[in-house]
RNA sequence: GGCCGGAUGGCGGAAUUGGUAUACGCGUUCGACUUAAAAUCGAAUGGAGCAAUCCGUACGGGUUCAAGUCCCGUUCCGGCUACCA
């Protein structure tokens, strides 16, 4: 009698999978189409993570379920290769990243292959890869022709110690997140793409995506639209018209680092300066009466124009303040500060004269800068006035278009994609002598990355990039220019590759129409992260190429999945300092095996919440395995002698070719239950409750240890199970000379002739009754039934008030 | 501060959406097999009680024949966001 041997089983499936390349997908207009994919993963150098393999197992479930299910199914894999890691590994090694990321690559798709994963690994993809980041670049010209693309001034977080550009995320608590060092602000020319183009498109379609409602509302957040009106507020003359003594320009652009706090936000707008009115945004334009003060931005451009001479050193100071103050300290302290202009404006509804005030509760990045106070509506409006004594009116409501014109804002800036950075997609422009930028033709791509022998960035607040001197000089149209050294934002790599899966090796483009529109859109998006940044970058350059006619739709992803993390057995976040990291391939070494590992992942509790790791439940998936593998030995051997150990009825109890050996009641209980089982798991799949699909299989293979198993029986567990252990189920159905064709249920089994009736006293269980089907139908033989209970009896002689009867239930609740 | 989730045995979690609370798994206990252990198999397992029964889904109310599920209030925990006018 053999063993259950995961990793022998294991080892052979998936040599049979590699040699007859099983998953290898391609276009047939004829059947109907799936894809599916998991946000690609970073190849970090160590190795696959127990998230990974979550993340990566619901993918494969699903895929595995289609494809049994007789669909077209595409499951690619790829990897997400430039990054910071990689870059800083290279700075304190002097390996070239190339290299590092080509031993990760390796590494990680040897462990993806040891968990059985259905891949169509012709289609790999690599973004740091010359022949994929060739069109990225081609990518980011085309938004260049269309100028979505285009550079300004902007404040970026700056680590001084380590002379790099920091994204917010490397910024923890004002300091930067390698060596701790205080971050400070550099104003640099940086490269945006215009997302804010698309804002409304984004926000609008959000609602008819299937996606988790949580991100939807987050990305709905994001984009933050706010509809209202721009109201202007004319000066009081006097004070209204009065240079400043002094040229403010030069101040102007060293001050007024404008930041959100929130990734790749980090912008000035361009403010208004009118001389004789303000401009506010509102979004109550018709609370426009009870506005009794106005409150501008510290940074509010032309606020020097308006201030009273009397009133010139105290507002100089408070801008001074407000702009020394970090992020950190503006953001903790709320507490309302503020100084008065000396100026006033006009109330255009009420015509009253009403002061000005500056306060840095007002954003200058957002709206105008400056806001109209409504303390009778607003909180915080009201805390100001409150704490300066300004008048606080009830405001009776007003038309809303009366005052001012209707103008929509939203939260979300365009975003910043420069980085001075060396491993990362260069940026496909050059130079000329007046330093104007001009794009590399599309012929002359890739722009590649050069190869540099210090990979440290320096005080210049270039990329290493600039220290290739000779890659630096490119010729375009007879003239010589210089390269830009700015690498591309890694999410700009990652927002095109689901349609580079459609046709990975194409060298004449970046996707191919006809396959494309065959593929795609995504049908299932599985991730843990990314809520915003890459899902909204991604739907943005959908929309963006959809536009150019490169795509036939405009959403790339149907439904996204967004799975839970799994933390260590403590229930903290795993990490390699903390020591608490679990290895899965630890796990399928140890003798668990890859079938173990995955069904135990899906089994850990719903797939989108946060699940601890527990050692001992491991083992319980396994004894699951282990019990199927079990069964198959007892119907594939029948006529072989019972374990020796094990004087359990499946031992006892079957043959592979006879019914006998089981009685009539257990037989037509074994196909009701067999067929629960396929309605159960069917559905819970659809649903993604992989948890309890699986706890629908552990139940049908209890039964089968009870009554017995038939090899139907078993060609119907192999099957269902095969989305969760793939190896077992292939090794099951050989053995048993079936195909993985999906399982159909038949109604007519799932209707038992006896039924359970619940019978209640006042809400509480009391008795139960069988009782045949037929009888259930008539409400009288039923009561009759019940009444007729002695244990009922006890509890009803004092008489029935009321009597309820639920077919649907089986349940009859007596209030007495 | 705002928005969105949660809270069920010793533990992870089920519960047809108002109808038998605790499926499945872990752990624990007992039994079988074994020289023994492991593995495997079987049984038990929310709490109190000899029992009949009573109490149990964070807490306090309510609706209902019937509430883990619906409504109102409270307390914790998690996520996102953070003065966005």
């Amino acid at each position: 009698m053999d063993r259950y041997e995961p990793l022998k089983i294991e080892e052979k499936w998936q040599k049979i999978w590699e040699e007859t390349s099983a998953f290898k997908a391609s276009e047939d207009e004829g059947r109907p189409k799936m894809m599916l994919a998991e946000m690609f993963p970073y190849p970090s150098g160590a190795g696959l993570h127990v998230g990974h393999v979550r993340n990566f197992t619901i993918v494969d479930v699903l895929t595995r379920f289609y494809q049994q299910q007789g669909l077209n199914v595409l499951r690619p894999f790829g990897y997400d290769t430039f990054g910071l890691p990689a870059e800083n590994y290279a700075i304190k090694t002097g390996t070239a990243p190339q290299e590092v990321t080509k031993t990760n690559i390796e590494n990680f798709r040897k462990q993806a292959k040891r968990l059985g994963y259905a891949i169509d690994w012709s289609r790999e993809i690599n973004t740091s890869d010359p022949e994929y980041y060739r069109w990225t670049q081609w990518c980011f010209l085309q938004l260049y022709k269309k100028g979505l693309a285009y550079q300004k001034e902007s404040y970026q977080w700056w680590c001084p110690e380590d002379k790099t550009v920091l994204a917010n995320e490397q910024v923890e608590n004002g300091k930067c997140w390698r060596c701790g060092h205080e971050v400070e602000k550099k104003k640099m020319k940086q490269w945006f793409f215009k997302i804010t183009e698309y804002a409304d498109e984004l926000l609008d379609e959000i609602d008819n995506l299937e996606w988790p409602e949580k991100i939807k509302t987050m990305q709905k957040n994001w984009i933050g639209r706010s509809v209202g009106a721009e109201i202007e507020f004319a000066l009081v003359a006097g004070n209204a018209f009065s240079r400043p003594s002094r040229d403010n320009e030069s101040e102007e652009s060293e001050v007024s680092p404008v930041t959100t706090g929130r990734d790749e936000r980090v912008e000035e707008r361009s403010l208004p300066a009118t001389a004789n009115s303000i401009t506010v945004f509102t979004t109550r334009p018709d609370t426009i009466k009870g506005a009794t003060f106005i409150v501008l931005a510290p940074e509010y451009q032309g606020l020097d124009y308006i201030v009273s001479d009397d009133c010139k050193d105290a507002v100089a100071k408070y801008k001074a303040d407000a702009l020394k103050k970090s992020e950190i300290e503006r953001q903790e302290n709320k507490k309302k500060t503020g100084v008065f202009t000396g100026a006033y404006a006009i109330n255009p509804a009420t015509k009253e004269k009403i002061p000005i005030w500056v306060a840095d509760y007002v954003l200058a990045g957002y709206g105008t800068g400056a806001i109209m106070a409504v303390p009778a509506m607003d909180d915080r409006d009201r805390e100001f006035a409150e704490k300066f004594n300004l008048p606080i009116v009830e405001t009776e409501l007003v038309d809303r278009d009366l005052y001012g014109t209707p103008k929509v804002t939203y939260k979300m800036r365009d975003w910043l994609i420069s980085r001075q950075r060396y491993w990362g997609c260069p940026i496909p422009i050059a130079y000329d002598k007046e330093g104007n930028p001009h794009p590399i033709p599309e012929d002359q791509l890739p722009v590649m990355i050069p190869e540099v022998k210090d990979y440290q960035p320096d005080d210049s607040g270039r990329s290493a990039l600039a220290k290739a001197k000779d890659w630096l000089k490119v010729t375009i149209d007879g003239e010589e220019m210089t390269r830009e050294t700015d690498t591309l934002d890694g999410y700009a790599c990652s927002s095109w590759y689901l349609w580079r899966y459609a046709s990975p090796r194409d060298v004449k483009a970046a996707w191919d129409p006809k396959a494309i529109s065959y593929w795609e859109p995504v049908d299932y998006y599985v991730g843990a992260d990314h809520a915003v940044a890459h899902l909204l970058y991604i739907r943005f350059w959908c929309k963006f190429f959809a536009d150019l006619g490169y795509l036939p739709f405009r959403e790339p992803i149907k439904r996204l999945l967004y799975n839970g993390y799994i933390n260590a057995p403590d229930g903290k976040k795993m990490s390699k300092s903390k020591g608490n990291v679990i290895d899965p391939l630890d796990v399928i070494n140890d003798g668990y095996g890859a079938d173990t590992l995955r069904t135990y992942e899906m089994f850990i509790g719903p797939y989108d919440m946060d699940a601890a790791w527990d050692p001992r439940s491991v083992g319980g998936a396994y004894r699951f395995l282990n019990r199927c593998y079990n069964l198959l030995n007892d119907v594939t051997n029948a006529n072989v002698p019972s374990r020796a150990a094990s004087p359990s009825p499946v031992a006892t109890g079957t043959a592979r070719s006879s019914s006998r050996c089981r009685a009539p009641e257990a037989l037509d209980r074994t196909i009701s239950v067999r067929n629960k089982t396929i309605k159960k798991v069917t559905e819970d799949i659809h649903k993604y409750n992989f948890n309890t699909a699986v706890a629908a299989l552990m139940e049908y293979v209890n039964e089968l240890y009870k009554v017995g198993a038939l090899e139907e029986d078993l060609v119907v567990l192999a099957k269902l199970l095969k989305p969760f252990a793939p190896h077992l189920a292939s090794e099951m159905l050989e053995k048993l000379g079936a195909d993985d064709e999906w399982p159909k249920w038949d109604e007519k089994y799932l209707v038992s002739d006896v039924v359970t009736v619940v019978v209640q006293i006042n809400g509480k269980l009391r008795a139960k009754l069988e009782m045949s089907a037929d009888d259930l139908e008539d409400e009288k033989k039923v009561m009759e039934a019940v009444l007729s209970d002695k244990k009922v009896q006890k509890y009803v002689e004092s008489g029935i008030k009321k009597q309820i009867f639920v077919k649907k239930a089986k349940l009859v609740n007596l209030v007495v």
